[in-house]
RNA sequence: GCGGGCGUGGCGGAAUGGCAGACGCACCAGACUUAGGAUCUGGCGGGGCAACUCGUGGAGGUUCAAGUCCUCUCGCCCGCACCA
C-alpha cells in the first residue's frame, strides 16, 4: 500500500477507469425513480474559473448521492457556444469564431474531466453544432407558427459597442450587460416573441416553485410586474379625438386636474399644431427623446413638462382640463398618457407644484380630515371619497369596482391589466449565432423554411468587421434564394437569434440529443424532465430562467412535453470572493483552478469549496483554507491506513451489545454522522455541516486509535466502509482509491449510500444542564432513559443546586428530559 | 420609494426556542526533531487570581428559557424603480 497521499498520481488513474467504464452513463429505466441533476452549461469562453468549480462541485456532490440513493441520475453537461466573445476575438485575433469556440471547449472539457466530475459524456451538446441549432430552428419556426415570432419595427435597445440591438432583459441600469457600454434607443424593424401573452401564466405558476429561492421568485414577479386597473378615455372636442389614458387608482378620477402624454404620444403634434405652444413644445418632445433610457428614467431626473394650447374632457365630472406633454411619462407603458391627480400621486403633487396646476382632494380620512392647504404631499392611501359627484361616501376600494362598472357600462372604457413585461427581442445583427430561419419574398411575406431543409447553416467565409449590420447580409450565397412558396427569387433573413434562446432548451434536448428527427423523444423528455434540481449563479435570476419558463410552457402548450415548469428546484450559489470583492480580471485577483488542481489536487479543491461557505452564500477564497483541506485528506488517507489492516478479514456483522465503552463510542459517533451527512445533504444542502461531521468521525477514530490496545475489526470494517462512502460524493478519487486499497474490487461510488441505526445513537448517560433562573449552575450525568419528575428530584438534591436556593421560593421547575432542568426561584 | 436578503470570536462559519461559538483557518504553548512551513498534544469571545460576570448590530416585548419568535430601529448587500 502506498505511504503517502498523492492526489497527482490517484486522480488522474481514476478519471480513466471511470471513463472507459462508462461509469456516469444513463439510461432510461423505468424499474427505477429518475433524478435530473444539472448545472448551468457555462459560456466556452477558454479556461474554467472559480465559479464553475464550486457550481459543479454542487452538483456532483448532489449526482453523486442521489446515485447512491438508488436513483437513476441523469447529470449532463454542456456549451452555450454561440455570442459575442468569439466573433470580438475573431475581429482582433483573426481567428474564426467556429475555432475559437471548438478550441476553448477543448480545454474546459479537459479542465472539468480532471476535476473528477460525474458527468455523462454521452450527451454533451455544443449550442453551435449545426446539429444542435438545427432544433433551435425548428422551434423558432413553431413558434412562428404558434404566432408567438413576429416582425415589428420599435424603438429598442441597441449597443454601440456590441453592434446588436438588445432584449429588455439584456439592459442592466441602462447598459449593456455584456460590454456595459450606455444603450440608445433606436427604431428598427426586428423579431419578437410574444412572452408578454404567458405573462399571467408566468406568474401565476409561481405558485409550482416552492423549490425556489424566494429572492429569485421575487425579482421575476417584480420583472413581471402585474398591475390591476382600469382604461378609459378623455375626449378632445375640439379636434374630435380621444386620449385612452390607463390608471390603477380609478377611483382618484374626479381629483384629475390635467391630462399629461408622453414626448412620443402620435397626438401631440395634433394637439399643438397651430397653437401659440406648437414651437416650443416642439423643441421640449426633441431634447426628451434625445436623452438615454438612464437619463431619461431615473427618478431622481427633474419632472419637466409644457402645456400643449389644448384642453381634454373628464368623462367622469365633464370637466375640461388641460393636455400637457411630460417628461416622466413612458410612452411604452399603459396608453402612453396619464391622467393627473395631485392630490393622491406623488409625482403629480411635485409636477403640479411645480407648475402651479389645479390639486383636489377626493379621497378624504374622517377620523382625521385633510385640506389641500394643509398638506404637504399627496395622499395614497385609503379612505372615503369626497368631491367625486355619486361615489361619494364610498370606501375607495369599494370606489375602484364600482367606478371600473361605470366604465364598462357607458361603453367609454373598461378593466385592464397591464404588465411590465415586454415582448422578447431575439434579432441580432451578428454572425455567430443560429440563424433566423425566415425568408422574404415580395409576394409573400417573411415565409419561414421547410422544415426539412433545416439546419440553415451558418456560412463560413465571412467578413466579421463589417460594423452596423449583420455580417450574414454581406454573404450574397446566403442572402439570395428561392422563396419556399412561389419559387421566385427571395432573401433569407441575416439577422441571428439571441443565444438565450439556445439555452432556454438545451436541458430538454440532454434527455435524448442525438435524435435526429425530433428534438427530443416525447417519451424520454418526460421521463427525466422537469429537472430536479438545478445550480446556477443568480446573475440569471430573470434573463435565462423567465425565458426558458416561457418556452417551457409554449413546449407544453404545444404537445411537446408535459412539464408546466423546467426546473422543480433551484438554487442559487453565491460568488467567489477573493480579498473582498468577485474574482475577476481587471482585480487581478484570480485563482487558477487549474493551478489549485495541480498543487493539491482535484479532492482538495472540490472539498475546500464546500466546506468553506454554504452554497447559496458567497465564498470567501483561502490558500490556507485549500491547506486546510488537504490536512485533512493526510490526516485521512494515515487514519485509514493505519486500521486497514484491522479491518482486514473482518466479520461483516458483529454484536454491538458487546461492545466495549470505547467501541460504542465510535458506533455511536458513526451512525450520528451518517444521519447528520445525509440530511446535510438531502434537505439542504449543507455541504459544509456534512463535511465538518465527518471531520469530527475522523477526529473520534483518532480518539478510538489512541484509546485501546486491540481494536474492534468488524466496528473498523463497518466504520471505514462508511466513512469512504459518505466522502465519496464530496472526494471521489481519494474515497475510490481507499475503498480500493482495502481489498474492495468495485467501485465505492457503485455502492448503496450508508443508512444509520437508530440504535447506534443511544447514550446511556447524558449530561444534563441544571439551571436556575435559566442561568446554567450545575451539570449532571443521569442514565438516559430517567423521567422528568426524577430527574427534577435529583437536581434540587444536589448539593450546589440546594445552596443556591437556600432561603428563597421555588416557584416552578421546568424538566426537560434528555437536556435540563430549570429551577425558577424567587 | 417598493420588494428580497444579511448582521454571531481575529477569519470562514455552527447552533429542531434548551450549555452561543461545532468544524476549520489563524494564533499561542508544548512534544518529536539537526531542522520544520511535516506530524502529534493542549489552549484560544471580553473582563476577573477566582467565585463569577458581560456577550449574537441597537432598543423593547413574549417565554421557565431567545442568536432563534414578535414590535420598533440602525447598518450593509441585491433586485425593480417617474410602470400611472
Amino acid at each position: 500500500m502506498n505511504e503517502k497521499y498523492v492526489p497527482g498520481e490517484i486522480e488522474p488513474r481514476w478519471q480513466k477507469v471511470w471513463a472507459d467504464s462508462g461509469a456516469f452513463h444513463s439510461e432510461v429505466d423505468r424499474t427505477k425513480p429518475e433524478y435530473y441533476v444539472l448545472e448551468m452549461f457555462p459560456y466556452p469562453s477558454g479556461a474554467l474559473h472559480m465559479g464553475h468549480v464550486r457550481n459543479y462541485s454542487i452538483g456532483d456532490v448532489v449526482a453523486r448521492f442521489q446515485k447512491m440513493r438508488g436513483y437513476n441520475v441523469l447529470h449532463p453537461m454542456g456549451w452555450d457556444a454561440f455570442g459575442m466573445p468569439a466573433e470580438n476575438a475573431a475581429i482582433k485575433n483573426k481567428v474564426h469564431p467556429a475555432d475559437w469556440t471548438w478550441s476553448n471547449i477543448r480545454n474546459m472539457r479537459r479542465q472539468q474531466q480532471e476535476l473528477g466530475l460525474s458527468y455523462d459524456w454521452d450527451r454533451e451538446v455544443a449550442t453551435c453544432h449545426p446539429e444542435y441549432y438545427r432544433w433551435t430552428q425548428w422551434l423558432f419556426l413553431l413558434f412562428f407558427e404558434r404566432g408567438l415570432a413576429y416582425k415589428k419595427k420599435a424603438a429598442v435597445n441597441w449597443c454601440e459597442e456590441c453592434n446588436t440591438v438588445l432584449a429588455n432583459e439584456q439592459v442592466i441600469d441602462g447598459n449593456c450587460w455584456r460590454c456595459n457600454s450606455v444603450v440608445v434607443k433606436k427604431e428598427l424593424e426586428q423579431w419578437f416573441l410574444k412572452i408578454t401573452d404567458y405573462a399571467d401564466r408566468l406568474l401565476k405558476d409561481m405558485d409550482l416553485l416552492g423549490g425556489w429561492p424566494e429572492r429569485v421568485r421575487t425579482m421575476q414577479e417584480n420583472w413581471i410586474g402585474r398591475s390591476e386597473g382600469a382604461e378609459f378615455s378623455f375626449d378632445v372636442p375640439e379636434l374630435g379625438e380621444k386620449i385612452p389614458v390607463y390608471t390603477t387608482r380609478q377611483d382618484t378620477s374626479f381629483g384629475v386636474t390635467y391630462v399629461v402624454l408622453a414626448p412620443e404620444h402620435p397626438l401631440v403634434e395634433k394637439l399643438i399644431a397651430g397653437k401659440p405652444e406648437e414651437v416650443a413644445v416642439r423643441a421640449f418632445v426633441e431634447k426628451v427623446r434625445k436623452l438615454s433610457e438612464i437619463n431619461r428614467t431615473a427618478t431622481d431626473v427633474e419632472k419637466e413638462g409644457m402645456f400643449t394650447g389644448t384642453y381634454a374632457v373628464n368623462p367622469f365630472n365633464g370637466e375640461k382640463v388641460p393636455i400637457w406633454v411630460a417628461n416622466y411619462v413612458l410612452y411604452e407603458y399603459g396608453t402612453g398618457a396619464v391622467m393627473g391627480v395631485p392630490a393622491h400621486d406623488e409625482r403629480d403633487w411635485a409636477f403640479a407644484t411645480k407648475y402651479g396646476l389645479d390639486k383636489r382632494l377626493v379621497v378624504q380620512t374622517p377620523s382625521e380630515p385633510m385640506t389641500i392647504a394643509t398638506m404637504t404631499g399627496a395622499y395614497g392611501g385609503t379612505g372615503v371619497l369626497v368631491n367625486s359627484g355619486r361615489f361619494d361616501g364610498l370606501e375607495n376600494e369599494i370606489a375602484k369596482a364600482k367606478m371600473a362598472d361605470w366604465l364598462e357600462e357607458q361603453k367609454n372604457g373598461h378593466r385592464r391589466v397591464t404588465y411590465r413585461l415586454r415582448d422578447w427581442l431575439i434579432s441580432r445583427q451578428r454572425y455567430w449565432g443560429a440563424p433566423i430561419p425566415i425568408i422574404y419574398c415580395e409576394d409573400c411575406g417573411a415565409v419561414a423554411v421547410p422544415k426539412e431543409e433545416l439546419p440553415i447553416k451558418l456560412p463560413e467565409n465571412v467578413r466579421f468587421d463589417v460594423g452596423a449590420v449583420s455580417p450574414l447580409a454581406t454573404v450574397d450565397e446566403f442572402v439570395n434564394c428561392k422563396c419556399p412558396k412561389c419559387g421566385k427569387p427571395a432573401r433569407r433573413e441575416t439577422d441571428t437569434m439571441d443565444t438565450f434562446i439556445c439555452s432556454s432548451w438545451y436541458y430538454f434536448r440532454y434527455t435524448d440529443p442525438r435524435n435526429t428527427k425530433a428534438p427530443w423523444d416525447i417519451n424520454a423528455c418526460n421521463y427525466w424532465t422537469p429537472v430536479d434540481q438545478y445550480i446556477g449563479g443568480i446573475e440569471h435570476a430573470i434573463l435565462h430562467l423567465l425565458y426558458s419558463r416561457f418556452f417551457t410552457k409554449v413546449l407544453k402548450d404545444a404537445g411537446l412535453i408535459d412539464a408546466d415548469e423546467p426546473f422543480k428546484n433551484l438554487l442559487t450559489q453565491g460568488m467567489v470572493i477573493k480579498d473582498g470583492s468577485k474574482m475577476s480580471k481587471s482585480k487581478g485577483n484570480i485563482v487558477s483552478p487549474e493551478e489549485i488542481v495541480k498543487k493539491y489536487g482535484a479532492d482538495t479543491a472540490r472539498l475546500f469549496i464546500l466546506f468553506a461557505s454554504p452554497p447559496e452564500r458567497d465564498l470567501e477564497w483561502s490558500d490556507q483554507g485549500v491547506e486546510g483541506a488537504a490536512r485533512f485528506f493526510n490526516r485521512l488517507w494515515r487514519i485509514v491506513h493505519h486500521f486497514a489492516e484491522t479491518a482486514q478479514g473482518a466479520p461483516a456483522t458483529y454484536d454491538a451489545a458487546e461492545l466495549d465503552a470505547d467501541a460504542k463510542e465510535l458506533r455511536r459517533a458513526l451512525h450520528t454522522t451518517i444521519r447528520k451527512v445525509t440530511d446535510d445533504i438531502a434537505d439542504r444542502f449543507n455541504f459544509n455541516t456534512a463535511i465538518s461531521s465527518v471531520m469530527e468521525l475522523v477526529n473520534a477514530m483518532h480518539v478510538y486509535r489512541d484509546a485501546v490496545k486491540t481494536p474492534h475489526p468488524a466496528l473498523i470494517k463497518e466504520t471505514l466502509e462508511a466513512l469512504m462512502r459518505l466522502l465519496a460524493p464530496f472526494a471521489p478519487h481519494i474515497t475510490e482509491e481507499l475503498w480500493s486499497q482495502t481489498g474492495h474490487s468495485d467501485s465505492v461510488h457503485k455502492q448503496s449510500w450508508p443508512k444509520w441505526d437508530a440504535e447506534a445513537l443511544k447514550t446511556d448517560s447524558v449530561e444534563i444542564v441544571v439551571q436556575i433562573n435559566g442561568k446554567v449552575r450545575e451539570k449532571l450525568i443521569v442514565p438516559s432513559e430517567i423521567t422528568g419528575a426524577e430527574l427534577e428530584k435529583i437536581a434540587l438534591s444536589q448539593e450546589r443546586i440546594q445552596a443556591l436556593i437556600e432561603g428563597k421560593t421555588v416557584v416552578k421547575v421546568i424538566a426537560v428530559p434528555g437536556k435540563l432542568v430549570n429551577i425558577v426561584i424567587k
